[in-house]
RNA sequence: GGGCGCGUAGCUCAGCGGGAGAGCACUGCAUUGACAUUGCAGGGGUCGCUGGUUCAAUCCCAGCCGUGCCCA
């Protein structure tokens, strides 16, 4: 016998083991099914679960789980990513707790404490999508770093090099003066700042007296400054275009150029130029062939020695913020800041070292994104790929119209070194390894030759992009390749559309000539329950871990999918958890109900073949629940899928079928009893296999304790997929005349506080047969579930005072003369009276609209007609009540 | 400034051209042999505002107001 409360921990813990040593996640053992392929989005190897993996997951478990019992030959490819800036931070930073910088280590050894702390923490977090219950194929679980990915990421750039697509530049790029690395533009968050604009005064060469006023949110670039650009239409300015300013301080001649980008609105609408730290100056540089003066060192520091040129000595050194102030300072003692005024900007900061980027200049790997972007964009306009919810699809074809060249070069050790090595004269080999790139070098110089390889490594999303093919085993041709790409669907959150989705369509189509997957599922974010993002400095947030040990881990997957309506968030709360514990703590109660009346699966049980009402609606019920859940999955509507699993479940099978079906089980008839206990078993089942994907732990147990033998787990078990015939509209029809007439019952007992326990006797006056007999055949049910002591056919005639309901063409005749308040009854019909009146008068208006009866469809119109008999027919009835009860 | 959303019951949200829904919260009753992590019943909504299209608009369109995110 179950136990008498649900308690989800140690069931949790015994299935999840027992379906990883059932081999029951793996591939290879369905060869001649149909294949279905997810690729985890590799969680950062630093990571541990917080709840946005729980829904990606969750998400992309319910998908697997549903099509391995559909009979699919599902692989979930699970694994990380090694977070290059990440990782190689969370070990420097263990090392400076020993006062040790990696530079103390050298390189290799840094790479080697990397790889200790690898095996020693690198696996927590899918230790933690292990108890969410993500049943991945563990046994194929790839690192980005593994021998065969790295190989893989080489081979890529080396085909992109021979290619063309990729190349060594110097461009201005996002440089991160702590981390002292190159980030993509997708790493930096631009953030709103209260700033200042100063304006300053650069004297205008030859012209006494003469300033041209530049306003800037950053005076400390002026040290770069190489021209002043004004707008060709301002008048303010036209007479000294082509005149030069002296840059005050270094005293350098600067042409005055005219330039769109200068702004006659914006401020004094003349800008300082500064090409070497500002991306819109460095292209009005190369409009006008400006120099390119750097001032700035890779830690923001204002240049010294050899480069610094003509800065002033004063300010070599200085820290980029402490140039600011005492350059402010000193062009103010020269009079020549003409003003300084509040001013709010965006500034960019890295968002992994949330310190102010810096626009510099350096030799970065460049790939082509443009000509890669192209086959991506077209592979969703033609359809091959779709994303849902669509409207993202807008989103991805706004950023890949408008992509740059993508920097994969990253100044970090962590990560894949690049192949690529320099003759003495900066001749670049690039080369599988360092063999090829050596004898390349040999024949180009035409004796051996010393060559360095580059220090810099690829940019972690560029291992990533691979992710859909290398993980099956590219550039091998291997039959999982073969098999398994492209992949079906990917699911993973918007923010990572562009760093990576995009990035993997480019990849994926370029070097396997197809999309990498079919459907791209786009969930929400997870905020908390009054719709803040969770973060850990609001101390919001909330641990799915916590979560789990607290409600299970099926509570909380099924609230994530009950919220995840497609293009919402997902605000969680924990009152919801609670509510979907509640409601596996309900199944399990149901199913201890079955297990006490001896419900049990039968072998060959047809439920096409069930003779008794309750019986034939219960299965048809499930045949409508089963498309409905099946169609719901397979569109990525997941709420619907939860919801309408909860409501068949708990208010139709617990609340009417369990209700109805007690007076059989504890009845004589024993080829009915049998038959309802099959029957009863059956439907508790197809919950259970439809819930699964959901739920699957508590479906597991249970689906194991209510069999003494199972032909398999029910992780396995096949997808209920039953024939819409089993719908019988007659049973349909009756047990829901049973359902309003008991709610009816309770109603009036409830408002008229009849006592719960007290049993009162019904008439059912002016029925048709068909009710009379649907009283008699249902009887039990009816009498059990309403309180009756006896229900029959009769008009009630004489009787004093009873309580009267109109139950379609009936009128159900309760007396309860001595319990009721007249004056209160009298005006509860009346009230029902007027809802009837004016349900009436509304068709009645509409009926008499000649524009409606001439326009509308046929079948509108008969439902209105309809609806009017009907309530014509209630209020009839229910005032011929009234008048008996004033007899 | 450009793009994408959202505004429906006290709260969180489904629905989305023809009868306003769920969960939670709230109120009353109930400890009846699966279940108080429960059951039964109930109250509660000019479906943001203003126009338009339509026989018919919470639903479609436009504008406005409020609010959120992404990109510049």
């Amino acid at each position: 016998m179950l136990e008498k409360t649900y308690q989800p921990k140690e069931l949790e813990e015994r299935h999840y083991k027992a379906w990883e040593d059932d081999g029951a996640m793996q591939i290879g053992s369905r060869d001649n099914a149909e294949p279905y392929t997810i690729v985890i989005p590799p969680p950062n190897v630093t990571g541990s679960l917080h709840v946005g993996h729980a829904l990606n997951n969750t998400l992309q478990d319910v998908l697997i789980r549903s099509k391995r019992m559909r009979g699919m030959d599902a692989l979930w490819q699970p694994g990380t990513d090694h977070a290059g800036i990440a990782t190689q931070m969370v070990v420097e930073r263990q090392l400076d707790a020993q006062g040790i910088s990696r530079h103390d280590l050298g390189r290799e050894d840094f790479i080697k404490k990397i790889w200790d702390w690898k095996a020693e923490s690198g696996g927590t977090i899918t230790g933690q999508l292990r108890r969410l219950g993500a049943t991945c194929d563990w046994s194929r679980e790839r690192f980005t770093m593994d021998d065969g990915l790295s190989h893989a990421v080489r081979t890529v750039f080396v085909e992109l090099h021979k290619q063309g697509l990729m190349y060594k530049d110097k461009r201005l790029v996002n440089w991160d003066p702590k981390l002292h690395t190159a980030i993509s533009d997708l790493e930096v968050e631009q953030r709103d700042v209260d700033g200042h604009l100063w304006h300053i005064k650069y004297p205008v060469e030859g012209m006494e007296g003469r300033f041209i006023t530049v306003a800037t949110t950053r005076p400390e670039t002026m040290l770069g400054d190489t021209a002043v650009a004004v707008h060709k239409d301002d008048e303010r300015y036209t007479d000294i275009i082509g005149k030069f300013a002296v840059l005050p301080l270094v005293g350098r001649r600067i042409p005055i150029v005219a330039d769109e980008h200068a702004d006659p609105e914006q401020g004094s609408g003349a800008v300082k130029i500064t090409p070497a730290h500002d991306f819109n100056d460095y292209e009005v540089g190369k409009r006008h062939d400006l120099e390119v003066i750097n001032i700035l060192d890779s830690v923001a520091h204002i240049v010294t020695g050899e480069e610094a040129g003509d800065v002033p000595a004063k300010y070599q050194g200085m820290d980029r913020y402490e140039a600011r102030k005492a350059i402010v300072a000193d062009l103010e003692e020269l009079g020549l800041m003409a003003a300084i005024e509040d001013h709010a900007h965006t500034v960019p900061y890295g968002d992994r070292s949330g310190v102010v980027i810096e626009p510099w200049l350096t030799d970065q790997w460049y790939v082509d994104a443009k000509t890669l972007a192209k086959p991506a964009i077209e592979a969703v306009e033609t359809g091959k790929t779709k994303i849902v919810p669509e409207n993202w699809t807008k989103t991805y074809y706004e950023w890949m119209r408008n992509i740059q060249p993508w920097c994969v070069s990253r100044q970090l050790w962590w990560g894949h070194q690049i192949p690529a090595w320099y003759g003495p004269d900066g001749e670049i080999f690039v080369a599988m390894d360092e063999d090829g790139a050596q004898a390349a070098a040999d024949k180009h110089y035409g004796k051996a030759t010393q060559i360095v390889r580059d220090e810099d490594v690829l940019d972690t999303w560029f291992s990533s992009a691979l992710w859909p093919f290398s993980t099956l085993g590219w550039p091998e041709k291997t039959p999982e390749l073969d098999r398994y790409y492209p992949t079906d669907a990917l699911v993973t959150g918007f923010d990572i559309l562009f760093f990576w989705v995009a990035r993997m369509m480019m990849m994926g189509i370029h070097f396997m000539g197809e999309v990498p997957f079919h459907t791209v599922y786009i969930h929400a974010l997870v905020r908390d329950e009054t719709g803040a993002k969770m973060s850990k400095s609001k101390g919001n947030v909330m641990d799915p871990l916590d979560l789990i040990d607290e409600y299970g881990a099926d509570a909380l997957r099924f609230t994530l999918m009950a919220m995840a309506a497609q293009g919402r968030d997902v605000k969680l709360s924990k009152n919801r958890i609670e509510g979907y514990r509640n409601f596996a703590t309900k199944l399990w109660n149901a199913a201890r109900f079955c297990e006490m009346n001896e419900c049990a699966p039968v072998l060959g049980f047809d439920p096409a073949t069930v003779t008794q009402t309750p019986n034939k609606w219960i299965v048809g019920e499930m045949a409508k629940l089963s498309a409905r859940v099946t169609d719901s999955i397979d569109s990525y509507r997941f709420n619907e899928a939860a919801n309408g699993i909860y409501q068949v479940a708990w208010g139709t099978f617990c609340d009417w079928y369990l209700e109805l079906i007690k007076p059989s089980l504890m009845g004589n008839d024993e080829a009915a009893k049998a038959e309802t206990r099959a029957t009863c078993s059956w439907a508790l089942d197809q919950i259970l296999l439809l819930l699964h994907p959901f739920m699957p732990y508590i479906t597991e147990e249970l689906w194991q304790h209510m069999a003494d033998k199972r032909d398999s787990m029910i992780i396995r078990a096949s997808w209920p997929e039953l024939d819409q015939g089993l719908v019988n509209p007659q049973a349909e029809a009756e047990m829901d005349w049973v359902v309003r007439l008991v709610s009816q019952i309770r109603a009036v007992r409830s408002e008229l506080n009849v006592p719960a326990g007290a049993k009162v006797p019904l008439l059912l006056d002016k029925a048709s047969d068909e009710s009379v007999r649907r009283l008699n055949a249902n009887l039990d049910q009816i009498s059990r579930m309403a309180r009756l002591s006896s229900a029959e056919a009769g008009s009630g005639e004489g009787l004093a005072g009873a309580v009267q309901i109109i139950h379609d063409e009936a009128t159900v005749v309760l007396p309860l003369a001595e319990v009721m308040d007249l004056d209160q009854e009298k005006a509860r019909l009346a009230k029902e009276v007027d809802k009837m009146t004016s349900e009436i008068e509304k068709i009645d208006k509409k009926l008499a609209n000649e524009n409606f009866t001439s326009k509308a469809p046929a079948h509108v119109i008969e439902e209105q007609h309809t609806r009017r008999a009907d309530a014509e027919a209630t209020r009839t009835n229910l005032e011929e009540a009234m008048a008996r009860l004033s007899a």
